[in-house]
DNA sequence: CATGAATGTTAGTTTATGCTAACATTGTTA
DNA sequence: TAACAATGTTAGCATAAACTAACATTCATG
């Protein structure tokens, strides 16, 4: 799965927390992409089975979406929390960094992030 | 500039601190590309001028392509240090994930790191 | 010094990611 | 309920980054 068809599913499951009905607005709005761009990862999306959505319709995760976009979340949260309570990085500037590393940092990283979070939170 | 092509100025900046003259085929064993990608990577640095090279000969780094490229490298291995002595990541994950990083960390991010590794190296 | 190996270049293709313009459908409301 | 606004879709284009295949040049050595 590339980058901005993650990035697509991981906003339907942010948003799904809020609220059932999703929509390809929200989604443009929501990752700063055209509508066109959100159709054509719906289109991947559904590829493989992660969403389902009729014509016109609302977009729905199906059991692997749900899945699937949980861990993306997971990661991204991790990373996030590493980079407010240990760097103190702002809100913002956290959310979108972490938006990018989350598609390419090595496992090696990754566990060494949440191992030092999980040390020093509070610190 | 792009990834692709600040990549390349940076390396061809890191061989250079080695030896005197670089080759197209250099740059692509070092960064895992074919050479027709270094090759479009080279034209647009002369573009720029970054480089010179004649046809068929050496790459030469320009004033203004030094500085550049010794910036990114600074950039490179502000993270890198950070990765190696506060994250203890090996150092090869933190060379590969400090060459995606140094390509969009909000400066907020970058200066943070920096920081942090100034405090706590060596606790 | 001729030839083959190494290196450099060009042209063209592919994939990912975005866009705009035009059009289709749905929903709202005067 | 007719018309317009909002939303969704399709088609086509652009750019970045990679690739392969084919060809050009240079180098090294028998």
């Amino acid at each position: 799965m590339t980058k901005s068809i993650e990035d697509c599913l991981e906003s339907i499951y942010m948003i799904s927390l809020e609220k059932r009905s999703i929509r390809v607005k929200e989604l443009s709005d929501k990752l700063k992409v055209t509508k066109p761009s959100i159709v054509s990862a719906l289109k991947e999306l559904k590829n493989e089975n992660l969403i389902s959505q009729e014509k016109y319709g609302y977009i729905e995760l199906t059991e692997d979406g749900l899945k699937e976009a949980k861990e993306i979340l997971k990661k991204h949260n991790m990373i996030k929390e590493f980079l407010i309570d240990i760097l103190e990085v702002s809100e913002d500037s956290a959310d979108k960094d972490a938006c990018q590393m989350e598609h390419f940092l090595s496992s090696e990283t990754l566990s060494k992030i949440e191992e030092f979070t999980k040390k020093n939170r509070g610190h």
